[in-house]
DNA sequence: TAACAGTCAATATT
DNA sequence: AATATTGACTGTTA
């Protein structure tokens, strides 16, 4: 612990983020309270005037069951009607899509850094609290009668009063002053779905392009440079994040019971159009959907088990590149492993959705390995 | 310096 | 209206 509190230490002030104040309604109050449904292991000694920060606790709190807690918030949220909004503003100090995806995909303890384990330990705290769901509700009725008076009082008066937030406006101003007129924002980038289908071909291929690579798919899907690094970086951080629930859902299922092939329904992730490049014969579930053409400015990109052709640009071709020696085995195809095509129950496509993504994984972990080998030195293998 | 981890906040979906 | 998704941004890390 000693060591656990000098980490914190040199974290100590610097909080100086732009993170919005006016929360904290912490009220770390000794009110003992053994809620026998969760182990609660987090109020240890509470000395007198010792008002933990929220880093401090953190950083003592041993090991949470992070999904054991978002499951917890979310039905007690939604068994109160409280939104994800005012939870993540009141109690988090998160956004409400940081809160969703939190909620959502929560990841292990063990993987989070001291920063990341700071929500749950607020959750955690909030979950104890036997007057959370009172003070959450107050606030909502709050924030209710601040609007009403603030639409009450403006009547002609056009002032939407922006949040208290900061108010990031980005004003891509391409010439300083002088459109007083709308701001022009920075649009949002929108990926088409065929685009972001190369992408994902392209990371089957090489997961961490070289910047050569990078560039060549910028210009083949006429995207800026940064926006496909960054996809890269968003593509491969989310992908992980999916095999950690997975892992924790096939353990807890594992743990549930034995042979019965009881689906565990778990509104998971939906089928992502994707498909990797599989010759593969198992015979996949063809949805027969698709639907006319539509708006579509670009053929769909044929989707059946037909082994798909290399036409479409994008995504270069395995010979192409060979320039950096070591690296060009990360290939997996990854067929079938069991000869038969799938047998007992489950056609479900999200096993399909697993294998691809154990093969990314597996990719991953080969070009660490690559770097790995690049140095001399074993004891900075990370494995 | 590239890659990450956390988030934000604009959009999309429900 | 509430919740989910996701490109981009900020601060770390090695």
């Amino acid at each position: 612990l000693s060591s656990a509190e000098e980490s914190v230490k040199s974290l100590g002030e610097p909080l100086g983020l732009q993170t919005s104040g006016a929360d904290q309604l912490q009220s770390s109050e000794p009110s003992e309270s053994s809620q026998p449904s969760t182990p609660l292991p987090l109020p240890m000694s509470n000395l007198g005037p010792s008002a933990l920060s929220i880093q401090e606790m953190v950083a003592m709190s041993p090991e949470l069951d992070t999904y054991a807690i978002t499951k917890k918030v979310k039905e007690v949220l939604t068994d109160n009607n409280l939104g994800q909004r005012l939870f993540g503003e009141t109690i988090l100090g998160l956004t409400q899509g940081s809160v969703s995806d939190l909620l959502a995909r929560p990841k292990p303890w063990h993987k989070l850094s001291l920063k990341g384990r700071e929500p749950f330990v607020r959750m955690q705290l909030w979950l104890s609290d036997p007057r959370n769901v009172e003070k959450l509700m107050d606030m909502k009725r709050m924030e209710k009668k601040a609007y009403m008076k603030r639409r009450h009082s403006s009547m002609s008066d056009t002032q939407p009063v922006e949040s208290v937030l900061q108010g990031t406006d980005f004003v891509q101003a391409s010439s300083p002053q002088h459109h007083p007129q709308q701001q022009l924002k920075k649009p949002r980038v929108v990926l088409a779905p065929e685009e972001k289908e190369a992408l994902k071909r392209a990371y089957q291929q090489k997961p961490y392009p070289s910047p050569k690579t990078i560039e060549e798919l910028a210009t083949q899907l006429n995207l800026k440079t940064s926006t496909v690094i960054n996809w890269f970086h968003n593509y491969r951080s989310r992908i992980r994040r999916e095999l950690f629930i997975e892992e924790i859902q096939a353990a807890g299922a594992a743990t549930a019971e034995g042979v019965s092939p009881t689906v565990r329904p778990s509104k998971a992730s939906e089928g992502d159009s994707c498909d990797g490049t599989e010759p593969d014969t198992t015979a996949d579930e063809n949805k027969p959907s698709e639907e006319a053409g539509s708006a579509g400015k670009e053929p769909t990109p044929s989707h059946s088990p037909t082994p798909r052709d290399p036409t479409t640009s994008a995504a270069e071709g395995p010979g192409t590149s060979g320039q950096s020696g070591a690296s060009s085995l990360a290939l997996f195809g990854f067929s079938e492993t069991a000869p038969a095509a799938s047998s007992s129950s489950s056609r479900n496509p999200k096993d399909s959705n697993l294998r691809k993504k154990k093969a990314a994984n597996l990719n991953n972990i080969i070009h660490r390995l690559e770097k790995a080998a690049s140095k001399e030195d074993p004891s900075e293998w990370e494995f």
